[in-house]
DNA sequence: TTGAAAGCGCTAACAA
DNA sequence: TTGTTAGCGCTTTCAA
């Protein structure tokens, strides 16, 4: 390990100019003397030391990114294809700026605050937790925190957070599941809290503004593990002639159903029409090609870390709370009924 | 920040005192100051600084998971499934072992290096990287390193490997279709190194073995990114006549394959099986279902971690390069076409 | 059984 | 324009 103390002495310099070159504190450093640093710092392959920087007091440069502990057997956080996909691009992101990722699973707040309290972390990206622990979160953290895809009981907007219009969309979908000629709807997912109450909301509201009932037997709670999921779609299959179409919350399940539903002989969309939400990779890659609701993963990981770096820099931000747009993508899952009527 | 001094302070006892309670070095402490340290330590919600400790010339208590750089257009290194299960299980049982876990994408050794010394990282986890990556990574990093899913060009049990036994399982899924009357078998990959190469030679060596001929003709390479991946299908389509089976080197491709074929109207096994390999999401959420080749990521995660925590506690390990078995796993989507010639 | 003191590598206030 | 020095929080050696 080089430290600045040998680059100093080799050079016959004080350690304070070395320092100083290497922050670009250069205003008063001759030109001569800069460029004999640099070379020397070169030269001598030195490497910072991150831990003495940051216990002189300066910004330890980690980011810590938040991921909900894994409620199911055998699944574990990263691996939904949505979070891996902005988990992949945060970690571009934090890594282009110069910064550093830890990542860290947890659902416990005291866990979160004392990890970032132990590195000294710069900030911490939250993604997709409750509400409760993001108001712990907030009112507990000093440093600036983004969240990711949550939901908050209190006033919203003195949150920092990067979301989708779940609400919305999801009415969306479901209005044109109606326009369709559909009125006999289910919403399945395996929770109704944070972004897929929004969707459940979104769902409900789309219902009602045209008329049609909203029934708590509408909603169906699909459970975790690979047997869980084949126990709520039995319990589907067998209520299936009172619906004409099924709005999961997620591609992920959706795409299972359409399989599950292939393998029982219930043809998609003829026999029903199912629609999803995210447009992931599952979407495209079942058939019939799933209708859902487009969103991009990228571009909220890249608008959260972007948000972050602000903070960090103390720059001020307009807009605290942001929804980002969606996109109705219709395909091939959903069948017009309309005439059949 | 509550402070060691601080805690001392409050009890009338020195930092030391308190520190060797907090490591437990109590051979030389009273009971009592031991609980009363304790206690104190629990009031005042001590909670340590990494970055002080670590500079005092402990470990940083810090492991460094690098993946393999994305050089596909739109794909993160995060994002495809077998990484993702990988990375959740290592970050899940760092955690539980007291550890923390920096993510860093990168496949330029020098950067590695730099992370790892910058943060004085106890260990590195690298997946799948190129051997001449591997090689310069082990010759240079002076702490453990494991590597998962790596070929190495040198002396291969000189590694720290967890791997799998690429080159036997492909050799048996190729075998499987010979059994079942297939002579003509093209094997399609995005490359053709490491992994990839290991199964491409199990290929060629059943084959060689069943006296059937190995041709460089019958090697597709998939380009990157969804029109690549477009464009590498439709050649495979054009010629498609001189096939019986393909052999996809992941689901992720092969399930993408049966798609594409479904949408030009070759039905798979019928007109043209097709095997994959890994047996993830993918392979289970596809009609047919594909047969493959099973291998746990879980696993492979659980024993790395388990690798890196031995050489960190420095105790020495009996096997280093290890090579999991995997599992054939038969489903639908491979025609027997024996009694058809 | 306990404590004083030095030092890890770096930064920054201040002096020269 | 450059250097001296104190100190960040912690560990560890050595003395008491």
């Amino acid at each position: 390990m080089v430290t600045i103390k040998e680059v100093a002495s080799c050079l016959g310099v004080s350690p304070t100019t070395v320092s100083n070159v290497i922050h670009g504190n250069t205003k008063e450093v001759s030109q001569n003397t800069i460029k004999r640093v640099q070379e020397k710092l070169e030269e001598m392959h030195y490497i910072p030391n991150m831990s003495a920087r940051t216990l002189a007091g300066n910004s330890s440069k980690i980011i810590g990114l938040i991921i909900r502990y894994p409620v199911m057997e055998g699944k574990n956080a990263v691996q939904d294809p949505f979070n891996s996909e902005l988990i992949g691009m945060i970690e571009a992101e934090v890594r282009e700026a110069g910064f550093f990722l830890m990542l860290y699973a947890s659902d416990c707040v005291e866990k979160i605050l004392t990890m970032a309290t132990i590195w000294n972390v710069d900030a911490l990206i939250v993604l997709g937790v409750g509400a409760n622990e993001c108001k712990k979160i907030k009112k507990t953290a000093k440093i600036p925190v983004v969240f990711v895809d949550c939901y908050f009981l209190d006033d919203e907007d003195s949150y920092n957070n990067v979301g989708l219009k779940d609400r919305e969309y999801a009415e969306k979908i479901t209005e044109y599941l109606i326009d369709q000629g559909h009125k006999k709807i289910a919403f399945l997912a395996d929770n109704r809290v944070g972004v897929d109450f929004e969707r459940w909301t979104g769902y409900c509201h789309a219902l009602e503004r045209h008329g049609l009932p909203v029934r708590e037997s509408s909603f169906f709670r699909i459970k975790y593990g690979e047997s869980g999921i084949k126990e709520s779609y039995d319990a589907v299959y067998e209520r299936k002639d009172e619906f004409t179409a099924l709005f999961f919350a997620s591609d992920y399940y959706a795409s299972l159903a359409i399989n599950y539903f292939y393998d029982r002989g219930v043809r998609v969309p003829d026999d029903i029409s199912v629609v999803g939400f995210d447009d992931n990779i599952f979407s495209r890659n079942v058939r019939p090609r799933l209708t859902t609701v487009q969103q991009d993963a990228g571009k909220k990981g890249r608008i959260a870390v972007g948000q972050i770096l602000a903070m960090i820099e103390k720059r001020t931000l307009d807009v605290k709370n942001i929804h980002l747009d969606a996109k109705l993508v219709i395909r091939d899952s959903v069948k017009n009924i309309k005439t059949e009527q």
